[in-house]
Order: structure tokens, then sequence, then C-alpha cells
DNA sequence: ACACCCATGTAAGGTGTTACATGATTAG
DNA sequence: CTAATCATGTAACACCTTACATGGGTGT
């Protein structure tokens, strides 16, 4: 049903898992929060949200039937139609998570996995970091043979593009690297003060907490 | 005629014009000297060439009558159909390169862009690029934003991807820094003398975009 | 003979955006 | 009261991909 493949999708079924939420909200949090690498438009999340729900992985609840305290104070604002998971759309999202096939470590879809790591098991967590770094590395060899063939037909414009492309690719890798390592060793290395090279980022978190947090009725969040 | 605002139209026109091609190799050179930022299919390839004839900027030439050693010579493999620019594409492709609208400082766009500055006017170049750098710097100022005010409720990963992203960011701010430097004061930039540090030196740019999967429409698809 | 790169195309579909239309609620 | 922001939607279309269909050339 719907082969919506998408990212929206995944992203909307994510966020909503952690907290039901209405349209406008989701919004925001997508271009925010999530949205350091996408913005997505409402002629697309509300059509998604539509789907979502006639997929059964959604239910719309009203925002609030009378507009009393309660509903004021927990949501801050009014909401007008808030979406909740339902059990299908959870083992659904499960799934999701889940699945590692080669599209898990293209561009956007990878950020998106990554962004959802906190629910997702380790050993996905790790299958996901290393698909992408190969991904990666294939991108780099490919680079490096074009870069080869064609160096002195170029000009110098061109060249510089390449060059910074090879290096911000270069540099994820050196990124997934210590994120594997930290997986690897289950260590939370929290970047403190260890190297001061030019590339700066010591990655590294995790504090793994058992995999997959299992709690729906999270009190609304804020 | 044609609101193809695209990226596709104006690289196209931009490799014809250095030089006049057939289709397939057009495509090669867009995914690989140009395209490691992004790659274009056959499918959408070849309609945009048939628009841009259709359009008075392109004409058909055969690639050769017959298959005579010259041919061979020059372009290693014989051609079907070459594709050049005319006069009229050269004019428009020149619009197109003067044109500094806000679209230009875009991810992909700017990446286009900054591939043909070898045939952009300074002015232009400058205008791009400070315009990336200030798009780039509104983005900045939002993810700051937007980190402040939620760096509690996220958790680790979500908070590294944020980091990560807005390195990336900071670090193609001062890439387009030394870029903006070296136009200014009348420099090529030929880098090979200069900063020499660890890891190259400046880098990060457009690493949140643009997938190019290795190669998607291989028409011989097992 | 077979496989595999070169080379050109088309039809259908996916995935998203822009621009528009509408109205409720809150702050000054 | 008015403007801004919150909130929900729809229709049209931009732009690109996938999968298919077709055939020539070249190496083993």
């Amino acid at each position: 049903m719907s082969r919506r493949s998408g990212i929206l999708e995944f992203a909307v079924l994510g966020l909503l898992r952690e907290s039901p939420m209405h349209g406008y909200e989701l919004r925001k949090r997508l271009n925010t929060s999530l949205g350091v690498f996408r913005a997505f438009s409402y002629g697309s999340l509300y059509p998604c949200l539509k789907t979502l729900v006639a997929n059964g992985w959604l239910i719309e609840e009203p925002g609030n039937a009378l507009e009393d305290a309660r509903a004021a104070s927990l949501a801050g604002r009014r909401a007008k139609i808030v979406y909740r998971l339902t059990a299908e759309g959870k083992e659904h999202f499960e799934e999701l998570l889940a699945h590692t096939g080669p599209d898990a470590w293209e561009d956007e879809h990878f950020a998106a996995r990554f962004a959802f790591f906190g629910q997702t098991s380790r050993d996905v967590r790790m299958r996901v970091l290393e698909g992408r770094r190969s991904r990666l590395e294939e991108r780099l060899e490919k680079m490096r043979a074009s870069l080869a063939r064609t160096r002195e037909r170029l000009d110098d414009y061109t060249l510089e593009l390449q060059r910074h492309g090879m290096e911000s690719v270069e540099r994820e890798v050196r990124w997934l690297n210590e994120l594997i390592e930290s997986e690897r060793s289950g260590r939370d290395l929290r970047r403190d003060a260890t190297s001061q090279d030019t590339s700066g980022d010591t990655g590294g978190m995790s504090r793994d907490r058992g995999s997959s947090r299992t709690d729906p009725s999270d009190p609304t969040a804020k």
C-alpha cells in the first residue's frame, strides 16, 4: 500500500513516535530539529499525513473538544488536529528502522536514519554507518579516478570545486570513523578536550540506554 | 518558452559552450567532471536536449557522415548526434551567467554556477560568492537559535547530527571567505603554495544535498 | 557467438514545490 | 482593530528517475 518510500513518511512517523503533534508543529520540527538537512512544505506534509492515516498508521484526534485549560496548558497553543501513531504505525516504523537496504546510505536517507538512531538498535546503527562509509569510499574512488583522468583539461574553478567536494567527503568519512569507533567501544567520548586539528570534530555520543525505548505514553513534550 | 529553470539546462549549455558533444558523453561529463554534486539520467538529459534544440539554442549535427579515421581519432569513439551551441544559445547562456537572482545561492544552483566561474565575469562571481555566504550565515543563525531553544530536549544523536551539520556550514563559510579574498585581491585561486596544513585546508560544502548515485539508468541493468 | 559498452530515446510515475484559498487566535 | 502568526488544506506543475525498447560496434 502506497509506495511512499520517502524520507518524509519516515521522519513523520519517527517524530510522532516520540509524541503526538499536529501538522503545523510537525513541520517546524522537520525543519529545525530534524531539518538541518531538508525543508518540507505543507504541500507535501498534509497529503502525506492523509496517506499515513489511510494506511492505518496514524489516527487523527481532535486537538481538543472544548478549549479548556488543560489543553492550553499541555499544548501551549490549541491544536486542531493532532496525529497520533497507532500500534500498526509503530510496528511499521520499527520495520523501517530495521530495514537496511542500500537506500539507507544515500545522502538524505542517511541523515534521516541517523536522526532516529536514538530509537535504533546498535547492530542496525553499525550497519548503516558502515554502509554509508563504504558508499562514500566508492564515491571517493570515482572522484579520484576522474580527477586523475581529466586533471589538466579543467580550469581552476572546476578543479577547486572538485577538490572541495572531495575534501567534504573525506571529512564525512573521518566523522563516520569516529562514530563507528564510538559504537564499537560502547564509549561515550564526549568531545571535551581531545584533538584540535583542522577538522575539530571528535564525534562521539551514544550513552546507549538499552537500544530502543519503549514508552509511548511520553507526556507531551514542552 | 519552456520554463526549464533548471540546473540541467544550465549545465548542458555550459558544457556545450566549451565544445560540441553528443548526449552520451555529455551525460558522463555531467556526472564526473561536473557531477561531483549531482547525477543526471538519460531520461532527463535527452528530453532537455530536445527542448534546447526547439528553443534554437542548440543544433543537432550528424556525428559524422562516414566512419572515417578523423572522426575516430578525434572523438575516440564515433558519435551519432553531436549537439552544438548556436549564437542564440551562447547569448542565452551569457544571460543566465549574468543573472544574479536569489536562486543562484541555493545549494545545487550554487555549485552549478561555480563550475562555470571560468566563463563568468568577476563582479558576477563576487555577487554569487557573497550571496552564497550570506545565505549560509542566515542558515547558521537559524541553526544556532534552534539549537539554543531545544538543546536539552534532544538526544545525543540528533544533537550530533546538528553539530556536524553546523560545522559543515561553517566550513563552507570559511571556504567562501578565502575565495572572496582571492577574488578581491585579484589572485588566482591556485592554492598550490599557500596553506598546506594537516587536513588540506578549507572545505565543507554541499554535503547534504545532491545524491549522485553511481550509475542510475544503466541501460544494461542486468 | 556472446557479452558488454556505446548510443538514443519514450512512457509512466515519484516526490516534492509554489501559489492560492481559508479561517482562528493572539499581541500591540 | 489590525497585523502577525497559527493552522489546514488543494490544484497545478516542475523536475527528475525508473523501466522499458532499440540497435550498432568491439573484443574474446
